[in-house]
DNA sequence: GCCGGTTGCTAAATCGGATTAGCATCGTTA
DNA sequence: TAACGATGCTAATCCGATTTAGCAACCGGC
């Protein structure tokens, strides 16, 4: 069947050594606990041959850490965004020769407990929880225990925690500027939430922060929003109903769409009326999801930057293991990453 | 800081045992080496006033065995539709009280080997090695070395290697009935691969196979394909451009697209000529992607089931696992999933 | 020639469990 | 009553590394 592994003491055999002075050399201590240059080269040509490989999970035991971090999120390999949130960790994770467990809790409380205990069983060196939309979530007891970072989500006031998430005010910010810049003043609606701050879907933050940098930007040029409809998911039915009840009582010079979903459906709805995009309504939106450039014309859009969210956690992790090494308390700083501007071709000047 | 956890050792003393008997105990062998009623009682209790929990990096160490798997992939993270190959596989997992390593290769040679290794130094138990579409792929030799199943892609004749892999032919004779049983013999079209079998883009097993099943059903039928586009790559702008080369010349009765986001390109080149769905031209397609519910009107479509392709990997790896400790070797079964068919409304009866 | 300080390496303990071999104690049986 | 098997538990070893303490050998100085 498949060979022994090779361990140290085979490396250690046959380099004419102790098992201690092979584990010195290769674990890079050998200058610094002073093992000749003629025993130390001896040494590693014995594990180069050998093709030896250090068994991580004695590693393990020994030192308590295993080069292995958790990754938990409610449902988010599920989602295509979210994917990038994942594929951003595990090239952080790889570049620092770390590994990463995923792990789904549905939102259930029993299963998410069940998973963090598993991570921990594991000795992992720390957890990255994270959520598929940004919000407000209650830190698991559990998460507490070791080093952990929030992922697209900020803790509850009771948690010390750090946090990574979009700068999601900014990105309204920009959304309205585009807007503002192709010389649009009037007409102008939100596609759902708004248009008051309060008009959101319940526990989405992305929406309440959206809102706000849309507001504060359009406030400032003393530009004020037509209209607003509230959606009650983010969907493309939904989108295409609240633009088809809108286009009902009023012809909207500009659309803002609180993600690229629902400005699918206020495409179709646009569609029923006859008007087109930009001619007629410029449309901007929220995401980046793969269908904004699917979609004819292709959707100029601010992007939630989840391969850059994943990254960042990681690092921020890492920050805090180190902290915590140090035995360090971890504070509960946020950590904002900008949602890039993806100009394509649905704004356009407005017509007389 | 965070508390030393609880040792076996822990619990032994505060039961008032040696550490054997509640090792015996904690691992259930406990009856079946004699150890007293009482005894056992005071061990489970004082685990569990402890809040005892096994350290698996421990037991990994001394029995070989870490409960944990890894899913290895080339961009899993990246598409929608893998998203939910890992779902399927996580649940399977924790259903055995199992975690899962993932990482990604990019295609890359050197990360693979390197990602296999760093599996394999944390002890894994065994190994997904799973492709984002149907392909046949040459098993890198790091994978031989333990348990290991190929997902949603079968290997090249040297490797003995089990593969778990949608059932792409009998998808295609499904979405060939689909037009026949609506009633449809002439005009048509395939687009994205055909008319003839070689016709397909480059690797794409996926192509051969649904074709394969396609041309079956309907020579049976006596019915023959009116003709067939290949596109470079399956995306929607080149689904729309063979499409409007298709329309350039005839009017086809129906589409068979060769996957969902060739649909979107085909919908959108229809409505370039003013062609309806269903009533002048029906499209069936395969994947089963978000978009075939978004897009209207929705689209017929067999789907790929990720989820079920990621239980079913975890299912067979879990057997290969086994029949390794018996000292067994794997075969090379390759175990098909079938696809769901899902109607919807993109098919009609063709008119007069 | 003895002492103190380097230099270069190794023995032994440790991490937290699993496992094997074995040691008392008790009840039977011849 | 001595031998024997069953019963109930524990000592000791092992998994594969890291780490602490310490041991020889050699060097120079007085």
């Amino acid at each position: 069947m498949s060979p022994r592994r090779v361990t140290m003491a085979d490396v250690a055999r046959r380099a004419g050594v102790s098992p201690t002075t092979a584990s010195l050399v290769l674990s890079g201590r050998g200058r610094e606990l002073r093992i000749s240059q003629a025993v130390e080269q001896r040494v590693l040509a014995a594990a180069d041959e050998l093709e030896y490989r250090r068994n991580i999970v004695s590693v393990g035991l020994r030192t308590g850490t295993t080069r292995t971090i958790g990754f938990v999120s409610d449902t988010v390999a599920t989602s295509r965004l979210a994917g990038d949130m994942i594929k951003g960790a595990l090239e952080a994770a790889r570049e620092r020769g770390v590994m990463l467990f995923i792990g789904e809790t549905e939102g259930e409380v029993d299963l998410e407990r069940g998973l963090l205990q598993a991570m921990h069983d594991r000795q992992v060196d720390g957890i990255i929880f994270a959520s598929m939309f940004t919000r407000t979530l209650k830190v698991p007891p559990a998460l507490t225990s070791g080093p952990a970072v929030l992922l697209n989500a900020v803790p509850k006031p009771a948690a010390e925690l750090p946090s990574v998430v979009p700068d999601e005010t900014e990105a309204g910010r920009a959304a309205a500027r585009i807007l503002l810049d192709a010389g649009h003043r009037d007409g102008i609606h939100t596609i759902g939430a708004g248009p008051r701050v309060r008009d959101v879907p319940p526990g989405a933050l992305a929406g309440v922060e959206r809102l706000d940098g849309i507001r504060e930007v359009l406030a400032q040029a003393k530009v004020e929003l037509a209209g607003g409809r509230v959606c009650p998911d983010w969907l493309p039915e939904y989108g295409y109903e609240a633009t088809r009840h809108l286009l009902e009582h009023e012809r909207p010079r500009a659309l803002i769409c609180l993600n690229d979903r629902i400005a699918l459906g206020a495409y179709q709805a646009l569609d029923d009326y006859a008007l087109k995009v930009p001619t007629d309504v410029s449309v901007v939106s929220f995401d980046d999801h793969p269908i904004a450039t699917w979609i004819r014309p292709k959707l100029t859009t601010v992007a939630l930057p989840h391969y850059e969210l994943g990254r960042k956690a990681v690092d921020v992790l890492f920050g805090v293991i180190e902290r915590h090494r140090d035995g360090a308390a971890a504070g509960r700083e946020s950590h904002r990453v900008s949602m890039p501007v993806r100009i394509r071709e649905s704004v356009a000047t407005p017509g007389a």
